[in-house]
DNA sequence: TTTACATATTGACAATTCTCGAAATGTGTG
DNA sequence: CACACATTTCGAGAATTGTCAATATGTAAA
């Protein structure tokens, strides 16, 4: 596992981008419930579609799309595609590594 | 001890003032010798001036007193003036406060 | 006090990021 | 198929950042 700490300052950098990463820390607290209209039932793994943390963040979808991509090329977010909806949620992965890093390396 | 997260990763989000703060960490393997031409022997705490910086980063003086400036601000440094030099240093509080941040909030 | 040097500040322009509305794409439903 | 809806992509203008040269400031030495 190795991280882009560049991708990811700037990722972090934007207030909205950071409390995105810290509302999903806590789904159920901080969004309505999801999938609730899909048929099937699917893992959601904690995931979030995009309308929600947009009506969180207050801002434009395309602009809170965009928020979600950066997010996920850096490595701290993953996506998943259910029916008409992208649930988006955390990689801990590379939050640990990141910690690992910040803490060891940096 | 708190930190501002993203004034911290918008001085982390420049390749060179990341550099710097990595630098930082071994003064004497990265930097020559500090304060040989001083009079009076001053503690420079590790601290490395502008100019040795300026060397290495190979960026005009006054892009690297900006960056410096930027990673001050950020509380990621600390500097202290001894004559003409200004030396500058790694602020191990923030950078801790730092780490224990990504670890346990983010 | 004149000079030389280290650093900081200013002003300018290029590059990037922020943010939106409009348009495009994907997907389920009537 | 036609429509509605979730999301993404595109295009654009505003705001911020990157970077430099020129200038200013502070300090030591001659």
């Amino acid at each position: 596992m190795d991280i882009d700490m560049i991708e990811i300052s700037k990722a972090l950098s934007n207030e909205t981008r950071l409390n995105i990463l810290l509302w999903l820390k806590d789904p159920e607290g901080n969004f309505p419930p999801q999938g609730g209209c899909l048929n099937e039932p699917v893992d959601l793994k904690g995931g979030v579609c995009v309308s929600s943390i947009q009506a969180k963040a207050n801002l434009s979808p395309s602009t809170v799309s965009n928020y979600l991509d950066t997010l996920q090329r850096a490595g701290l977010l993953l996506s998943e595609r259910h029916g008409k909806w992208t649930y988006y949620r955390r990689n801990e992965e590379t939050i640990k590594a990141l910690a690992e890093f910040v803490k060891e390396a940096l």
